[in-house]
RNA sequence: GCGCCCGUAGCUCAGUGGACAGAGCGGCGGACUUCUAAUCCGCGGGUCGGAGGUUCGAAUCCUCCCGGGCGCACCA
């Protein structure tokens, strides 16, 4: 049973109101501790005057044992005040669960993949990358603090129109050519120009100690071109139709917004939506509970395809969930820099963590939510002044680690409300917030869907929200 | 045209039904005049894009409109 005074309280409380209720913290200090509103929503169904029913809901709670004091505010508030024992107790379960606590909500352990990045290697990681990466682990530790076990997995692209571009620019540069105008023209591509062998195992190594030191650990790395030897054993399984040469899924049926090809019509070879196809097997038949993907908003509108495939192949669509984020902006001496990977002309992630730090680089990359474009200045980032907001957090993190060192092993809880400073006692109510602002965060942010022909919103659900 | 995301203070953004709409930066006014300090204190600042609607109550929910971003490939 996880630790959560809050919700005890809350349930105490219930008991007596005789109705379901959550407890805020309230804006105002002088509004008490913590505060509820179910006198104002209780009131037209009970068609009672608020203040009354929050009158008769302090009596009730001023009688708990934990309650010092409760007022009725305003329209129909609530207020409690909490008598300091209820704290020191709250604080004793938090320092017992320790680094788990508000931790293990789930009540089922799932395995869940998060695949996440999946950029081609036909450059270094960038910044842009790097916003999928920080989102998608991130999540990847909400669930694991939830108590699910996670599995992290990149995807990428060996074959393909991109990767023979990829490749022809780096032999056109070990001939002592220029690489190809519609090839790619980075720098790293002469330095991988000067190695031996296939570039792309070489660009994926580096690409991977890219993410190790962004601290993403990926467990799995699975390869496009051995997914797609699956192909053949999988297509009859699909709903297709052949078309002007090629091969279509019937996906429009299924919750996506169209069909799509899946054989070319040209040499019959496979689309890269083909290979979503066992990849998506893969995924599931691995044994995972939910597989996630992690999507730029340049992506979105494949978005409902996964859950298309996964109901074609009989599989539940719930299991499959597809986050998306909204792009990044790097501005740099007032100027917008571009992000095309094939002009070279961008901000790898090992600059952008040279520059502003690791942490600094995953907190402004995470701190925006995810359906909000970030807009990054790399020189004010880089700045070490009180204009650069990522100072404050770690000014922050630097007096907590300084009090952790001070602090006595056998500290009094009591101690942290009775000393002469007030603002202890101001604090004290945020602790036994925690639990509800992990619940929050680990709730996978849920968007509208669109309609079917039929107008019923029903059938794709790919995307939906969920506590952890 | 259709779909998704966004539109809150000069700037970057918190705030997904409640008690007077907030923070950081910038600006303005003071203080300190300092041997590598995130210098300190104070002040002003918003028709919450617009119009309707639901509600006892809307920045928050619904509808429409305006503005910006992205997508609607036999590219990935």
């Amino acid at each position: 049973m996880p630790a959560d005074p809050v919700k005890s309280l809350a349930a105490a409380l219930a008991a007596s109101a005789g109705a379901e209720l959550e407890l805020e913290r309230p804006g105002e200090v002088e509004y008490g501790d913590y505060a509820t509103n179910v006198a104002l929503q209780l009131a037209g169904a009970r068609r009672r005057p608020p203040r009354e029913i929050a009158a008769e809901i302090a009596e009730a709670a001023a009688a708990l044992d934990m309650v010092e004091r409760a007022d009725v505010a305003g329209p129909g508030f609530v207020n409690l005040y909490l008598r300091d024992d209820w704290f020191a107790s709250a604080l004793g379960e938090i320092l017992e669960e320790g680094d788990a606590y508000g931790g293990r909500g789930a009540e089922r352990a799932e395995r869940v993949q998060v695949e996440m990045v999946s950029a081609n290697p036909t450059g270094p990681i960038l910044v842009s990358h790097a916003r999928n990466g920080a989102y998608g682990d991130s999540v990847a530790r909400l669930f694991e603090l939830a108590g699910h076990s996670v599995a992290r997995e990149y995807y990428y692209n060996d074959s393909g129109g991109q990767m023979d571009r990829f490749r022809a620019s780096v032999e056109a540069v070990r001939r002592g050519e220029e690489p190809p105008e519609d090839g790619y023209q980075g720098a790293y591509v002469r330095d991988l120009a000067a190695l031996k062998g296939d570039p792309v195992p070489l660009m994926l190594k580096e690409m991977e100690g890219t993410l190790e030191r962004f601290r993403i650990h990926f467990d799995t790395w699975r390869r496009q071109s051995e997914l797609e030897d699956r192909l053949p054993e999988l297509l009859p399984r699909l709903d297709t139709y052949e078309k002007e040469g090629a091969l279509w899924a019937r996906s429009s049926a299924y919750g996506d917004e169209e069909d799509r090809v899946l054989l070319r019509s040209g040499d019959g070879s496979p689309t890269y939506r083909a290979a979503d196809v066992p990849y998506l097997v893969d995924k599931l038949e691995r044994g995972f509970d939910r597989a996630i993907y992690v999507l730029g908003a340049d992506h979105h509108g494949t978005r409902n395809w996964y859950a298309a495939v996964a109901r074609m192949l009989g599989y539940d669509p719930d299991r499959i969930e597809v986050l998306i984020y909204q792009p990044v902006h790097l501005t740099r001496g007032g100027e917008q820099t571009k992000m095309s990977k094939r002009r070279g002309d961008v901000v790898f992630l090992d600059e952008f963590m040279d520059e502003i730090g690791v942490d600094a680089a995953r907190w402004y990359l995470v701190n925006r939510g995810p359906d909000q474009a970030i807009d990054i200045d790399v020189d004010l980032a880089a700045e070490r002044s009180q204009k650069n907001p990522v100072y404050y957090v770690q000014y922050a993190h630097a007096r907590i680690a300084g009090i952790l060192r001070n602090a006595p092993d056998n500290a009094d809880n009591s101690l942290l409300l009775a000393g002469p400073d007030p603002r202890r006692r101001r604090l004290s109510p945020l602790l036994p917030r925690a639990p509800r602002a992990r619940e929050r965060a680990g709730g996978i942010q849920a968007r509208p869907l669109p309609r079917n022909a039929s107008g019923d919103r029903t059938l794709p659900r790919p995307c939906r929200r969920r506590g952890t």
